[in-house]
DNA sequence: TATTGGATCGCC
DNA sequence: GCGATCCAATAG
């Protein structure tokens, strides 16, 4: 089993968190029962001058766990029907978080199949949309400790590369190590143009869970 | 209190 | 390409 991420790795700069996660193991355990995915596409949302960031102008009733203590969960929801999962990064009250963008299935496929109900294993988690209901995740959770150990947490992964190596989710070249691409992040066309314009979308170069 | 528009997805 | 779907944010 892998380490849970503690809540000093939340505490660095945003952009270098979103980054280090990829690779990592997220992980829902629901039932007693592992669901988990490798992370390969992370956003950053970081400060006051980003106006790409629900928490830019200060804090509100939605985004208010952005200013709170690193290594929670901020989970909301969009377009009126998909859950976003963030993790909340930095220092309180400086309000940043990291969006879970995709990843790829890697624990308890056959639930996340069942709960969406989807003709490829492609389509189940690549999307910050699917991951959520792959793996269970809703506003009910918002707020909730990712270094408990609780509902849900993310994992280093080094054993359990080694343990899942050959495995179907894994096809595609994990074992040979992974190249990070960084690029605009998706869906902010609102925002100012020096926020469109940060790149601050990382994702694993040439890894099929990664978003359209 | 009313209006508006999304950190998307899935089907046409 | 477009409709779904609903809540938070903002304006009035």
């Amino acid at each position: 089993m892998g380490k849970i991420l503690p809540r000093e790795f939340y505490r660095q700069d945003t952009r270098k968190v979103a980054e280090e996660l990829l690779g990592k193991l997220l992980v829902r355990s629901i039932d007693g029962e592992r669901l988990s995915g490798m992370i390969v596409e992370t956003e950053a949302y970081r400060g006051f001058d980003d106006t790409a960031s629900h928490a830019h102008k200060g804090p509100t009733e939605r985004c208010k766990v952005m200013f709170g203590e690193a290594g929670f969960a901020y989970i909301y929801i969009t377009y009126g029907l998909h859950n976003m999962l963030n993790v909340v990064t930095e220092k309180t009250w400086f309000p940043s978080a990291v969006l879970i963008r995709a990843i790829e299935p890697v624990e308890g496929i056959k639930m996340m199949a069942k709960v969406r109900k989807v003709k490829s294993v492609r389509d189940l988690t690549s999307g910050p949309g699917r991951v959520t209901k792959a793996l269970m995740i809703d506003r009910e959770l918002n707020g909730i400790d990712l270094t408990s150990g609780g509902e849900v947490w993310i994992e280093d992964t080094n054993s359990r590369i080694a343990s899942a190596l050959g495995g179907p989710a894994f096809r595609g070249g994990w074992s040979n190590g992974y190249k990070v691409l960084r690029s605009p992040r998706k869906g902010i066309d609102y925002a100012d143009k020096s926020s469109r314009e940060r790149k601050w979308r990382f994702y694993v170069k040439d890894n099929k869970f990664v978003s359209k």
